[in-house]
Order: C-alpha cells, then structure tokens, then sequence
DNA sequence: CAGGATACAGACAGACCTGTCCGTATGGAG
DNA sequence: CTCCATACGGACAGGTCTGTCTGTATCCTG
C-alpha cells in the first residue's frame, strides 16, 4: 500500500474527536476509543496522561479548527469589516449542517464537566478568544461599541450552535445572519459606506 | 413540627430537579438522587419506571417553570407586545444571574443524551413550543415577518443561556437585550406608535 | 385489632468506567 | 545480529452505573 498507517497519536486524536463530536466526552469511553482507533489501551495512556487530557487535546484542535473556519469564512467576505463579519455565518451554516451536527463542542463539553476542571476551564478560553477576535472585527467596522456588537454577534453564534443542535436546519443560521446584518448597520451606522466602496485599491 | 415532609414522588423529583441542574442528567445517578432526597430505591422505581422517565418528569416540570416564567415577564412588561418581548430579557436575567446557573436545562440535557431517545425528543417539543409562543408575541407586535422575528429572538434567548452557562455575567443578557430591541424596532418599523399608546382599552 | 398500601434499608446482578500492568511482536539503528 | 523504542492484545483492580429483589416498618382504614 502507499505508506504505512498514521501514528498513533493522530489516530487515537482523530477517533476520538469523532467520537466525541458524535456522542459527547461523557458519552465515549476510552474502551470504545481504543476499539475504533485501532490501538492498546497503553499506547493510548503512554500518549496521553487521562482521558481528561485527551479532551483538553482534542478541545485545542477543535479550538483550531473552528477558528481558523471563521478567520477563513472572514477572509473570503472580501475586504470589508462589515461583509467580513456577516461573512462568518457562511463558516457557521457549513457547519450546522454536515450531517450528524451534534452543537458546539465548547458549549457540550462545558455542560458536561465540572466548573473547576481543566477541560470546562478550556472551553471558557475559547469562547473568550473567539470573543476577542470579534472585538477586531467590529472594532475594524468602525463600531460604536465594537465590545458590545461583538458580544451580541457571539450570542447569535452560540445561539445557532445550541439550537440547530436540536433541530438540524438551515434557518436558525438564515435568521441569525439577517440579525446580524440589522445589528452591523445599526452600530456602523454613519461611519463610512455600507458597501465596500474601498474595493482592493487605496485611494488617491 | 408542622405537617409531615411532603410525598415521596415531589422529594424525588424536587431533588432530582435540583442535581440534574447542577451537574447535568448523566452526572448525576439514581443512588445520589435516592441518597439526598431520603428514599428507597424501590421507592424511586416504582413512581419512576426508569431513570429516563426521571430525566422526563425533570424537563416536564423545567418547561412549565421555565414557559411561566417567561409568561410572567412579559405580563410585566405591560400590554405593548413590542414592550413584552424586551421584557423576556428579564425572565433570563433573573435565570442567569442565580448562583450556580449551568445553562439551559433542555440544550444541556440534548447535548448529553443520542437524538431518538424519549429525553432528547422532549427537550426538541419545549424548543419548538417556546418558538410557537414568541411567534404570537412577534405577530401581535405587527413584525413584518414574525417567524422570522420569533426565530432571531429565540436564538438571542439561546445564546445567552449558552454563554452565560459558560461565563457567569449578565452582560450577555444585556447585550441581547439591546440586540432585541434593535431587530423589533427594524422588524415593527411603521406599525402603530413604538411606545405602548394603547393602554388597556380599545380604540372606539 | 386486622389488612393493605406505602415507604424504608440494603443486598445483589450485570454492565460499564478509568487506569495499571504484563507479555509479546515489530522495525529501525548501531 | 543485537538492542531498544514503540505499539499491540488483553487481563486485572476498584469503582460506579442502572435496575431488581427481599425484608421490615409505618400509617390509614375499617
């Protein structure tokens, strides 16, 4: 065959961030982990201290990929602040609804740790940097209250999370993005063109 | 003393009630429950037929609370329907700021329990049930499209619980509350005055 | 007092959980 | 070939989980 199977660190990373994603933390034992990865429980210990360091570890991956969707989803609005934030409801719809969409791992693996721990500690940070990056964002858009639109804009987006979670359409991000269009022009009202008349060139 | 300690099914349920909001209906089990409410577990079982009938009476007993809470404050608010949905923010401040509020009891309770059970399918039903109410609500406030409104608030509602679960502060209730105010205003613009000119008595 | 409903305490079974440990196999470096 | 790191398979301990069962105590009704 073409090369020999990944290690087994990223095989135990991979199973099990999609077993967690699919069932919760609380919900997969390291048992099944190790049935499905394809490995001995002590290789999996040898990597990973406990389970509760695997889900630290698999909440920092989450934490990258779901920014970098976001950071992404920003970039390809165009040039924009305001496009780039309604921008990021693109990166949200694409990832309520793949299929078997189970909500925002922070927000489900938060609900079932403890407060106190490393991993429910983890998902607070997230939720604070993401937070902070949309304070660049708005701050860029020429906010009035770049803090408060990012707050009200992180709402909506936990908001989509935990209720297409329940109900698995498209519409809870549909609405979402509306309000955040309405909530984008009411706060940058006055402060330069609604439209990106500043396309890619500076002007004179 | 005065009166006997109440039946043993409310002693169950009440701190049933209480652990499963603390710690999430996986976190807590049946020995727990039967330890700190002082009752046998043949008693729990034969007012209960399983845990999951707990885990159903307990989101029963949480939507009533949670649908009359809602309710109240919007009577409270007045009789200007566009003034009883700011209203509900206050419903959900009063819920987030109690001490040791760890989210919404349906969106945890989904996130902990596999889609097709009888607990996941109930925490769906308040979901829609709260969504068909705010659509009275947002159609007697004359929104262009009430749906839609109704689905944009319910998001708002959502994503404070979520985010206040993670973040004890109520900045996000305030934050969304603003939010609101904003989506009823764009969304009721032209209809009838936006301060609550009809008072309690029809127009001749 | 008698009888039945209700609730108590707790043992028990069978399954699952995390984490440790033992023995074996493979594959690359010297 | 030898040596050693890496990983596999699986047994094991100690605990928790749900749900069933046995036996006893209490209280209400007649």
């Amino acid at each position: 065959m073409a090369g020999k199977r990944p290690p087994a660190r990223s095989r135990i990373l991979d199973t099990a961030t999609e077993l967690f994603n699919a069932h919760g933390v609380r919900g997969v034992g390291v048992d099944r982990i190790i049935a499905e990865s394809g490995v001995a429980k002590a290789t999996l210990y040898a990597h990973f201290r406990s389970k509760d360091d695997l889900v630290v570890a698999y909440l920092h991956g989450a934490d990258g990929h779901w920014r970098g969707a976001l950071q992404e989803a920003a970039a390809d609005a165009g040039a924009d602040p305001r496009e780039q934030l309604l921008g990021l409801f693109d990166a949200l719809r694409t990832a309520t609804v793949c299929d078997g969409f189970r909500g925002c791992a922070f927000i489900n693996t938060a609900s079932e740790t403890e407060p106190g721990t490393v991993p429910h500690a983890t998902t607070v940070e997230h939720k604070q940097a993401v937070r902070a990056w949309l304070g660049e964002l708005t701050s860029a858009a020429g906010a009035v209250d770049p803090d408060l639109l990012a707050r009200q804009l992180s709402v909506l987006i936990d908001g989509v999370m935990s209720a297409a979670a329940l109900e698995p359409t498209a519409e809870f991000t549909e609405a979402a993005r509306a309000a955040a269009h309405t909530l984008v022009s009411a706060a940058c009202r006055g402060s330069d063109a609604p439209k990106s008349v500043t396309r890619d060139s500076a002007p004179a």
